[in-house]
DNA sequence: GTGGTCTAGACCACG
DNA sequence: GTGGTCTAGACCACC
């Protein structure tokens, strides 16, 4: 995930992706994560917009803000779990909208799905 | 659908109501689609508005502009039928990728969405 | 030519179509011309638009009108071979002006041109 | 071109201008274009008129909308290549139908085009 | 600062 | 009547 999805803000999907990191495994509850700054260089966008990001992950308590110190993830797997699971659930619920107000059964749907990712596999 | 989502352009969601109606037989190839006038005033926006949402779907080829008479749903059932195929499948893609990086399975997937899909009954 | 194409007004359309027809000697020079009724029901637009493209061609001299009678096309050879040098230097003029605004030499032109010629012979 | 033609929209002039220069090497991939409000400001049209035609360009693929940053033409010179010649197929497949319907044999066209550019040189 | 969207109201060509 | 275009001015999200 180098680029940018031009059509959602920038400082939503680095939350997600951190999101994604932490729920995958690959930052652990506790972890530090890289400084803003950090990120920023790294990811080539500009600070403020990696600082909003944290500001979300914070307000939503996946992340831990210790000044002068760092980011830290949090160590309360109730939060991640959480912030996964409704995270799914949206998605989902708004992928399944769109579908039926295209007149697709449910059973057209999920063999649509099913097609799909055996595609991605 | 009398009101509009506020995070998404009015026009596009327009152009999607009118896709919608099409795909759902609720208008029939050939049939004349309300004016942009028309259909301003009834749904409480402004002409312009729909102007640029019908301008979309002619650009799609959905639609068939015939000047001084109206706007026309085209006669060609295939591309009706791609725009619906081609929407559900970008909703699909994005819905299945954004559940796989969020570390869920196929499995998981599939069950989540018939849960959500019987839910939605 | 039974359909129109929506870039540009249909009077203008079918007086090009009179005009074609004239100097491709499908019309001869004093032939009857169908009136705007019998063009109109027949082509399946609107009588106005025929009145309007007739009245063009009238006023550029090629087609005298003899009121009660019908519409008759010129007996003066020297009109219709004008018109139609008129218009092929005026489409010529805008093709290579255009041509060369996309920064395309004489000799690739004229290259251009022959391909397109071959093709659609 | 600092006037526009007035039988065609100015946006696509805009947008035309824009691909124009492209193609010329007036502006190199990956150079950032005047934002809208420059530009307008400095064409005397409204700022609308302009992001009209960059939308279209956008939706072309030859211009990149970044965000907050500004329009940048696009580093995928294929693309830059592609518009250049479609639009040049475009213009000459019109043109050479036009004069073949007005009855003029390949040779004639030929001949007519180059005497057109001899005059333009 | 940037682009994206919307409203309001106007004018035009076309049918 | 229709759609196509343009202007003017406003608000928003984003960087």
């Amino acid at each position: 995930m180098t680029d940018f999805d031009t059509n959602k803000p920038i400082y939503q999907q680095i939350a997600e992706d951190i999101l994604k990191k932490a729920v995958r495994g690959e930052i652990l509850p506790g972890d530090r994560i890289p400084s803003a700054r950090e990120y920023a260089s790294q990811k080539l966008v500009n600070p403020n917009t990696v600082v909003r990001a944290f500001q979300d992950l914070e307000r939503e308590g996946l992340v831990v803000v210790k000044r002068g110190l760092g980011n830290y993830l949090t160590t309360d797997t109730t939060r991640l779990e959480d912030a996964r699971f409704q995270l799914a659930q949206k998605t989902l619920i708004q992928c399944a909208k769109d579908l039926r107000e295209l007149g697709y059964t449910t059973k057209q749907i999920q063999q649509l799905l099913s097609q799909q990712l055996e595609v991605m596999k």
